[in-house]
DNA sequence: GTCGCAGAGATTGTATGCAATCTTGCCCAC
DNA sequence: GTGGGCAAGATTGCATACAATCTCTGCGAC
């Protein structure tokens, strides 16, 4: 019985989550092929698991597929980059909208902290970390929204952004620029002004989208 | 050399497809337990085929799959189906935008022609028509707004709503609504007005989800 | 009569093997 | 030297077999 607690929860860790992962942390390239003998040997599963674990990805955009030819690492382009952004940003606009609809007044306070934590590694020049918290934002907007349906297409949209994740924070001036848009979108939320979220989200999300056009032709291309 | 020009585009009728046909007309009801074997049977496969399809069936949202206990055709509530048009609703706002701003004059008569016919159909009381065409409206929308992100979205949760399709045109009065919605639409994208063009999808597809609000508590559950 | 439990049957999870297809490298004609 | 074609190797597609898990039925204790 103490076996059955101890693995509630702890998912399995499956293939799919392994590859995944390999993936989004550039372990395995963009467009870099990959062998399914070769993924089944070093992961120490059958080619089954690999296979379905492929197919659950490529339906996710982290692989595309051609038949007999094989799976690779999708490259994900500057343009559809800036593609995902613009769906992101009126899936979260709706999200952030319902979020000032229903939010409650610890959920107010929850994103409050947040902020000031944010604003305190801000001022300690970690924007790693403001990073990371920009991302807990994001989440617990879409967790007050209740909205499932745009949680679940997000969570897909995001996974493909990976290769541009850290970016934008680091260019100059977008550190305070996203904290003011960031504090907009919780003052929005705070006076349950759906509108107001909303369109603040979706500026916050259209200046990202920006900043990463701007940024695009700076960089060589891999 | 001729068979290949023959097999050309004559896609070739996955497993998935026969499956997900059966789930959207009908004919596997919603939490219909999907036994493996016996699919394979019925179908004349392995197992094997049949897992893969369900598992891009599951992803879809088409089915859904519990570790050990097999997979159900799923029901898609009218809760979530209201989720389902919201999301809709924001995305093919943004599709809408971009067309307005990137339609041609073609694209635009296009548009206008399926509009007048739509019209000629609705006066000859043909409903089911319409709603085709209405279908054809949308999709015709979303090629001109060139986003394909968008695009691949709006399909899958598409695909969900099958169970709803036919239902709110049917409603008193909402053919009429409808036709002057899309009308609006149109005339917005053909002034390349992108905000009316967004404001108007969203208006249209927020009354779509009203009337199916309204209507969802006259009919007993299934 | 109800509850618990054990075992058989049903069903899914995973591995493996063979067939189909693609890719690569080599040889030969020109 | 170049290009075409063919054969061998690599890789994927699909089917089947076995293991793990679940479900359901029936029996016995209380």
């Amino acid at each position: 019985m103490n076996e059955m607690v101890d693995n509630l929860g702890v998912a399995p860790l499956r293939t799919e989550d392994r590859l995944r992962e390999a993936i989004v942390t550039g372990r395995l390239q963009p467009n870099e092929r990959l062998v399914e003998s070769d993924l089944a040997r070093s992961l120490g599963v059958s080619r089954t698991l690999i296979r379905a674990a492929l197919v659950r990805l490529e339906h996710e955009g982290l692989v595309e597929h051609e038949r007999h030819r094989g799976a690779r690492v999708r490259l994900v382009s500057e343009s559809e980059a800036v593609e995902i952004l613009e769906t992101r940003s009126v899936l979260e606009g709706l999200a952030a909208r319902l979020a000032a609809e229903r939010a409650t007044d610890d959920d107010v306070g929850d994103l409050k902290s947040i902020l000031a934590e944010m604003q305190r590694l801000r001022e300690a020049d970690d924007l790693l970390a403001v990073s990371d918290l920009n991302a807990q934002l994001h989440r617990r907007l879409l967790e007050i929204s209740g909205h499932e349906t745009a949680a679940r297409l997000i969570a897909a949209l995001n996974s493909q952004m990976v290769r541009f994740q850290y970016r934008t924070i680091l260019l100059p001036g977008r550190s305070e620029r996203s904290f003011a848009e960031h504090a907009e979108i919780v003052a929005a939320v705070a006076t349950h002004d759906g509108d107001r979220a909303e369109a603040a989200m979706r500026t916050h999300l259209s200046s990202v989208a920006d900043a990463l056009r701007r940024e695009a032709p700076l960089r060589s291309q891999q």
